[in-house]
RNA sequence: CGGGGCGUAGCGCAGUCUGGUAGCGCAUCUGCUUUGGGAGCAGAGGGUCGCAGGUUCAAAUCCUGCCGCCCCGACCA
């Protein structure tokens, strides 16, 4: 893509109403602008990530063995009044009235409805279980949005739903989505780790908080210093593997990893040795919970089991915040410059800069270079716009792409491209050959 | 929802107390000079001063009502 071509409205200064480093940079780098309090628009830099974020949660969801689909922001009152949450839910559910008259709101969330699609499509134990998901929109009409998209009031989130015919095999379920997230995190270049939390509004007794270590995060974490050195891609763990599952589970759950609502000093001294006792701060980033026959009874989920007995599903719910995550992420990786994107998530692979677009031998080594960087499967912004170097690598810091190649009338005298390490730093001068080797390879 | 603050050009702000016909920096456009970390000079364009009433010869400025946005707290993916 090339930067003259390519909509992305970039800032010196910080708008005000923008407080924390994630919020300011998105603005910054021209990610999103902001609609109404706590809504957002994404612009094309912003998209790339959250699409990226998104593929991520997709395949790892695809990998667990969930199955994607999609259901509608809108829904009808009716099923909330069934379980009871139209009235629960409270002044936080966006509530609309159509041309008829006919209760609607917009969906905070999908148990509802997902529960009577299954209600009405499964009749027997042979159709469990089934584990689905989709990644649409939802709304929660915060009192107070803040923090940009880290909590909007219009969110894009991904939530999957487990159908199981008893307690046994719902946990199974349960641990499969807790290892798909660890990987799921991992991969995105954070530290998420599983903490055991309330089940609020959505209800149950079972149920885990992903929070990632970021040092603007809400909440204060204690944690077992052994969650943030394990490394489960290393592992290769496979969440749909039962047993393999378990294990990892297993060994999570039993150490000690509380936000500060829940944290005991004395147990967390007593629990974790001293060079172990992890303290920081967190984002949640997803949450899981297991509740039973809470919403299967009430919306009739009935299943027949082997004795030919009706007997409610038990279900389990998965969300993962994907656009609170964009915020997430700058939150954890950031400095004074700008972003700085793990290259999973990253909207480009490479920023190519053009230092003297109105020199023919410089522009005719950007060309070739921004050629045999697409050639090499690459993702290329090429910065060919007529402004100063400095505005230049200002800019490039600021949209913070994993690495910048910078070609100059300086270095092309000498045959060398620059190559800089957007998270070290680091610079290189190399032949355009070998800078091609390593970013490829 | 309690407490605090803000709304003036795309962005950041001054002007409001003490009413007199709107200004600064950045950005944008033109020209010249510059050119490896957000350039210099000269010139130009751009504003229903959040909205609606009111007071006044005269309102960004005073009064009333409304709307929007932000921050702190209580609540949440």
């Amino acid at each position: 893509m090339r930067r003259s071509a390519f909509f992305l409205p970039t800032m010196k200064d910080t708008p005000k109403e923008a407080e924390i480093a994630s919020h300011r940079l998105m603005l910054r780098a021209g990610m999103i602008r902001q609609s109404s309090a706590g809504i957002y628009s994404w612009l094309p830099l912003g998209y790339r990530v959250l699409r990226n974020i998104e593929k991520i949660v997709r395949e790892e969801q695809d990998r667990a063995g969930c199955q994607e689909m999609l259901m509608p922001t809108i829904q009808s009152s009716e099923l909330w009044e069934k379980s009871g949450r139209y009235d629960d839910y409270g002044p936080e559910m966006l509530r609309i009235r159509d041309r008829h008259d006919r209760d609607m709101l917009y969906g905070p969330t999908n148990e509802e409805l997902i529960t009577d699609i299954f209600a009405h499509s499964v009749r027997s134990y042979r159709e469990l279980p089934k584990l689905l998901y989709h990644i649409q929109w939802k709304f929660r009409d915060e009192v107070r949005p803040r923090f940009g998209v880290m909590r909007g009031r219009e969110f894009l989130m991904k939530d999957a739903y487990s159908f199981d015919p008893n307690y046994e095999a719902a946990r199974e379920s349960y641990n499969k989505f807790f290892v798909a997230y660890l990987r799921t995190f991992a991969r995105m270049g954070l530290k998420a780790i599983p903490m055991e939390a309330d089940t609020g509004p959505i209800g149950g007794n079972l149920s885990h908080e992903f929070i990632i270590l970021a040092e603007t995060g809400e909440s204060q974490v204690f944690c077992d210093r052994n969650f943030v050195e394990y490394d489960v891609l290393g592992t290769d763990i496979d969440a749909s593997n039962t047993t393999q599952a378990a294990e990892v589970v297993d060994y999570f759950t039993r150490l000690y990893a509380r936000t500060d609502e829940k944290h005991d000093p004395a147990t967390f001294e007593a629990d974790v040795p001293s060079e172990r006792r992890y303290e920081g701060r967190g984002i949640e980033v997803g949450h899981i919970f297991y509740f039973g026959t809470k919403y299967s009874e009430p919306l009739g989920a009935f299943y027949a089991t082997r004795d030919g007995e009706e007997a409610p599903v038990h279900m389990g719910s998965y969300g993962i915040g994907v656009s609170r995550l964009v915020g997430g992420i700058i939150e954890a990786s950031h400095d004074d410059d700008g972003i700085i994107w793990p290259a999973s998530v990253a909207p480009f692979d490479v920023g190519l800069i053009n230092l003297q677009v109105d020199n023919e031998d410089c522009t005719n080594a950007c060309e070739d270079a921004y050629a045999r960087l697409k050639e090499a499967g690459l993702d290329v912004l090429y910065d060919d716009r007529e402004e100063r170097a400095g505005a230049k690598f200002a800019d490039m810091d600021l949209i913070g792409l994993p690495w910048q190649m910078t070609i100059g009338p300086r270095g092309l005298k000498k045959g060398v491209v620059e190559l800089k390490n957007r998270a070290t730093g680091e610079r290189q001068e190399l032949s355009l050959d070998s800078a091609l080797t390593q970013l490829a390879g």
